[in-house]
DNA sequence: TCCTAGACGCGACAGTTGTCGCAATAGGAG
DNA sequence: CTCCTATTGCGACAACTGTCGCGTCTAGGA
């Protein structure tokens, strides 16, 4: 993450180039051959530069994607608990197995960067936050006992996802996120994440 | 994967060589820090010899990690469907967290090597399949009803601790274990994963 | 307007990854 | 034992990753 003590028009400049390269190169070359010394020429900045401020891929890719992400995301109401994990699984899925799997591009640099570690950590904790509201709903529509831990449950719903895609290599499969979000509701329809944090 | 289409005497004796090598540095520097060159030179085998045939460090990997499983193992029996399940979620965290994370090493290697990958399905389909038993004595027990799903809760069972360590950031967690393990329990025991595959 | 510290350009350096062509060698079939 | 060829050794090559020192520039405050 670059350092801001200095905002002014150069630094400014230079960052901007360089993210509009990864962007370039992102969808010219896909993620996995993003590479440094491609974005320092395509920006016209000099590798060391980039180094300097960026460290490494992963800090190129956390930055980018932390610039680009919507900051005005919000789970849909779909109308039951189970519609609504659906949604947020088919999201996982296309994060993860679509055609820009920006997710597991992360993830694959949170390995060898700090920085991307600490910006996937931060995208998902932002997105569980954002999602309690789902959980709230659906203890309001009585599909859930009052108690019910939000975080608990939504990460039961979509952890099956990262599974079965990450580690055992499945690609995008609609019906596995079907499967996933009504396991997970029922679970909680049942009490299963009430209590004992 | 090596072809055995010369399995003779120095065919097997650069494998032997090589794997030994591997065994070696994972001892000495841990499984992080191994090198295809380390390995080479280790083993006295080309460099060349090394690429050739197992093509990156995912395929050492996976070949020394093949070679070197123990083909007996077998979930023990604690009494109760929890206590089989803590203690298999026990030995995930060990796996992937624990001081030897040779699981953690075999994922991180599968997302550059095929081989790697394909050993890793490998091994965590045959490790689902062998606890399947757990699921069956569970539902002997009373624990669980007939028409269980045992993949399905074996996964959901697993599948968040694979999360928070990975992709969470969080270290060896034994109370994550034991959640994990009884929220999957108690889903199990709502007849949650029976039915619609 | 001037001064300074932070940011940048430049080139060199060392290390790792992975590939290639060619020559030498050693299994295994006959 | 002899021949054929799969396998290996060898060295060169290209690309990427990071780092370093040094000189230059420029933004932002006095």
């Amino acid at each position: 993450m670059p350092t801001t003590r200095r905002p002014g028009g150069r630094t400014a400049r230079t960052r901007a180039a360089v993210l509009a390269a990864v962007e370039a190169e992102l969808l010219e070359h896909g993620v996995d051959r993003l590479t440094v010394d491609a974005v320092a020429e395509r920006s016209g900045v000099h590798r060391a530069t980039v180094y300097r401020r960026w460290r490494d891929v992963g800090g190129l890719l956390a930055d980018a994607l932390v610039a680009g992400r919507e900051d005005d995301w919000r789970p849909g109401d779909h109308g039951s608990l189970t519609a609504d994990l659906v949604a947020l699984n088919r999201e996982v899925v296309e994060h993860l197995a679509g055609p820009r799997p920006v997710s597991r591009a992360l993830i694959l640099a949170s390995y060898r960067s700090s920085a991307a570690a600490a910006a996937l950590r931060d995208f998902l904790e932002d997105r569980y936050r954002r999602c309690e509201v789902v959980v709230e709903r659906a203890i309001e529509r009585g599909e859930a006992p009052a108690g019910t831990d939000a975080r608990r449950l939504l990460v039961a719903a979509t952890a099956p996802i990262y599974h079965e895609i990450l580690l055992m290599g499945r690609g995008a499969d609609d019906a596995l996120a079907v499967r996933c979000a009504t396991d997970a509701a029922r679970a909680a329809g049942a009490g299963v994440f009430v209590g004992r944090g």
